[in-house]
DNA sequence: GTGAAAGCGCTAACAC
DNA sequence: GTGTTAGCGCTTTCAC
């Protein structure tokens, strides 16, 4: 490449790294000379002398699964922006494969997004030696993350809930060690009281369309006349077994979902839902990874939810007038 | 590390690659000093001396459509078996993008899956002198590829069609330009007459639950008594747009959609769809990217589909007996 | 069985 | 502005 430019190896780094710094013409024969080879510099040798690798890495416990494939989209679309590539690992769920693959991407990478770590506390602390880290949807000691308020998304499911004269709602619980599911239980301890609302928590239940079929039944059991499910796989769930209960949504009953899986909108009933910023989490997590140049920015970024009014929520037919 | 273990870096590098050239004694205490030191190879470092990077890259046209992410768990989960790391490229359907990412990865793996291709037939031919390439979802020239077998799926299915007395069947085209689409019309024209029912034809439309609400109003209208459509997506629309029109599935209309993204079968009515074996594709891409020591092998891989019968078919209620 | 030395493709001083 | 040189972390001859 060198030879064939008629110039040294480092004009041609520099024609790469620093154009401005070599005579334009020079820069020229450079460059129409790497056009002709196709050549492009070894980003991995490059990485070797800089420190910088260009790559950033991504773990997640499941591709497939469209939340966390929303939020490597995110990811890889930043990754794109900042001229970097993408490390995916999918993790399979197992705790012990994500520490694996984060000491396997470690020296390639300039940093790694870990979404909804499954592993525990003490693992956590020790990968972050490895490899500047961010997690996303976990919290963890002080290490920089990336949240989404499910929360506040609980607390404009309930208000909405309660606007519409409801008095008496279930929520159903995904998994017990689930951040986000802690974080939704606390926002819902505190806005149904404040709404005038009784909140019936019900579960945990497996965060699956099954799992919304077998909460159905408990939450008809118990009155109430709306349900707020962990995810919006639950949540169609829900709606089917409501269905096959002969129950009417929302005339009997408002349901609500969590996520906001693009599948949701599309049922014949589109699911009313609190949105999950999830690229944008992806793209703010590799932000934080890359233009972090002093530590000390903020290590916790929240990003909003929004309740996502659609049919399956209504007014309760005995519901006295807004007035009040 | 060397020090640590009082050895040589060769040694230490022998430890790790060729374990049986090293005095077991001398083994044990390198990987010792490792463990303690949290040292693994620096893999970049070590493909820039062998050639072999041990990653593979896969490129897809967007990571949220299931379809391409289950492709992509396939690609991971045999990527992680052979020891290598996947590089995610996510070129947003940008044929552009796809060239460039693939540029951008081609020194650092020792391979590329490219998943449905958007690009045209001498730019993909350019590609292939970058490093080696295997197609999942698209033919060209002589690369090599795998494929998924679209044809005969349209055959079982207009063959399940026939069987249960339907004689007039519509075919909901995806996008004129995939390939995928040609392999099923080709499928289609030739199962059609074979089993005496007659094809209509319609679209192209987007592959999407839009396109299927507005394909659905033209087979209407062509009084056919089922419906195939490109994908389940698009399947999921006709099934929607059917309800709102009144018209009864599987009762009046039998419907079938393709690829079975999990979601269609949580659907109030479970859709009966040709399954396209993405996941599978995966990791036979990964596997004729790594094991092909000898390029001899067979050039394309044929994968198998499978329709799976569901609640949205059933016989015509006018139908003769099926002794004929 | 082990060490010394060369070199993979690149960048970063350091000269000129 | 450009060339020379050292060296990033590793594997691989080639000695011993």
């Amino acid at each position: 490449m060198a030879r064939v430019a008629e110039v040294s190896v480092s004009t041609v780094s520099r024609a790469f790294t620093v154009p401005d710094m070599v005579h334009p013409q020079t820069r020229r024969k450079v460059l129409q000379a790497a056009e002709e080879l196709g050549y492009q510099p070894n980003r991995a040798a490059r990485g070797l002398v800089t420190g910088r690798t260009g790559n950033i890495g991504v773990v997640v416990p499941d591709v497939a699964n469209p939340f966390f494939s929303a939020v490597l989209k995110g990811c890889a679309a930043r990754a794109r922006g900042a001229q970097h590539v993408v490390f995916l690992a999918d993790a399979a769920e197992d705790p012990r494969v994500e520490a694996e693959m984060v000491g396997a991407m470690a020296k390639q990478v300039d940093g790694i997004v870990l979404c909804s770590p499954r592993e525990n506390s003490a693992e956590l602390h020790r990968l972050v030696g490895t490899s500047p880290l961010v997690l996303v949807n976990r919290v963890e000691g002080g290490l920089p993350a990336v949240l989404m308020d499910s929360a506040d998304g609980v607390r404009q499911a309930v208000e909405h809930l309660a606007a519409l004269g409801h008095r008496r709602i279930a929520y159903l619980s995904g998994p017990a060690a689930s951040w986000a599911g802690e974080e939704r239980l606390g926002g819902l301890r505190a806005a149904a009281p404040a709404c005038d609302v009784e909140a019936v928590e019900l579960g945990p239940f497996p965060p699956t369309f099954q799992g919304g079929i077998q909460a159905t039944d408990l939450a008809l059991a118990r009155g109430v006349t709306a349900v707020l499910a962990f995810n919006d796989l639950m949540a169609i769930g829900v709606l089917n077994r409501l269905a096959a209960r002969g129950v009417s949504v929302p005339g009997q009953m408002s349901v609500i979902g969590f996520d906001d899986i693009e599948m949701a909108s599309m049922t014949t009933e589109p699911l009313t839902t609190v949105q999950m910023p999830m690229e944008a989490a992806g793209r703010a997590a590799v932000d934080m990874l890359l233009d972090d140049p002093q530590p000390t920015t903020e290590l916790q970024r929240w990003l909003p939810t929004q309740l996502i009014v659609r049919s399956t929520t209504a007014p309760l037919p005995a519901a006295p007038a807004a007035t009040r």
